[in-house]
DNA sequence: ACATTTTTGTGATAAATTTAACATATGCTA
DNA sequence: TAGCATATGTTAAATTTATCACAAAAATGT
């Protein structure tokens, strides 16, 4: 996954640190230091200024940071002061509720495109989205310039859809089957797993 | 979060293990190798058997590990031989589609309540269930002997939700919603936040 | 003006995690 | 039965990650 300077889980880190600012930045407050960050995060502030420090120096001694700044700086590292295209595949329950999910687009995440094997439900419309037929993704997604896309199919279907995307040219895939996929290397995909999140809480209980 | 001797991260890979071994147990496999394991899942054979070995002896030298044995050893590690009841607070798309997903039962873990504050909700049905207030959300949570809860309410009401729960006696915290929250050392809590991994990716990418 | 407080960025240190290597045990083959 | 191949569990080494501690800079107060 890493071939830059930086560690992933350094990398992995930002995103919290921008979700914070964002708030704090909702919230109307204009600046904040790393002891503040850490505080709301639950991370110690020499991790914070550490993390920072592998990207450049956005604080000023005594003062700390400005969240807007900040913001912006953390914005360029992860390259989301852009949109990003993307297509869903698997139109069930889950599928329908992330498209109805009004997130995504306030993060530059934009859904170009649904997918399902099924013929009863190609056609259909969800949110505002027609429902495509999975057989012409590859055509659809070159044609779309769509460079992620969210896995909802079942776990079955999972790495034959995997196939199908990294085919297409996708770059990175979010993964919602409870399934870990062969893709090669440049492929960026991650796992997103309740069940995996409650064993691992469930072994500290009683 | 860590209280005991063997450090979180290792943990943390369990489930992933349990996963892989299920599927291979399905697929009819009778025994395989911590190498074998290892290629699968795309982790390195020394750390799957540094990782069991802090549990105990589980294979048997020249032959490997029996896949039914070591699905039963950690389902015992990680305390899932057994049902976990469950609420989920907020039934938006996301908590419909939640509560319409199976996979949870087939894992032990039993929906039993779900709630939601607006009047217009409650009482309805969905798959089954029938919408209930979360002005009764402590009393029922302890009538049902529910240890964890999943939270997928809006940003701005996820604090007060994991508060009332704390209140309730939960132990364990899945949080669907985008925001860190503050809840007591001795609870578990981990975050689905799809746009927190989406971020992650997009770094690496162009 | 000057001492005090705050806070950054960073080099040094400590801790945690992963990898490597190997003695030991098991099964298979001839 | 002996020899070979395989694979575990574990100790030691290497690597990665987190913490500590402090000089330097900025702001504040007297």
């Amino acid at each position: 996954m890493e071939n830059s300077q930086v560690p992933d889980i350094v990398v992995a880190r930002l995103p919290l640190y921008l979700q914070m600012l964002k708030r704090l930045a909702k919230a109307g407050e204009i600046n904040t230091s790393s002891k503040d960050l850490g505080f709301k995060l639950g991370i110690s502030a020499a991790q914070i200024r550490k993390d920072l420090s592998h990207f450049g120096e956005f604080g000023k001694q005594g003062t700390g940071y400005s969240i807007a700044y900040l913001i912006d700086c953390l914005e360029d590292i992860l390259n989301v002061n852009r949109v990003w295209n993307m297509a869903l595949v698997g139109v069930g329950f889950l599928g329908h509720a992330i498209v109805n999910f009004q997130g995504f687009n306030h993060h530059g995440f934009e859904i170009k495109c649904i997918f399902d094997a099924d013929p009863a439900k190609i056609g259909q419309s969800v949110a505002g989205f027609e429902i495509l037929d999975i057989a012409d993704l590859e055509k659809l997604i070159r044609k779309h310039k769509i460079q992620v896309a969210m896995i909802t199919v079942d776990t079955e279907h999972a790495q034959d859809v995997a196939d199908k995307l990294v085919r297409a040219g996708i770059q990175s895939i979010l993964n919602y089957a409870p399934v870990i996929l062969k893709v090669p290397v440049e492929i960026q995909i991650q796992y997103i797993d309740p069940i995996i999140e409650l064993q691992h809480m469930t072994y500290y209980l009683k």
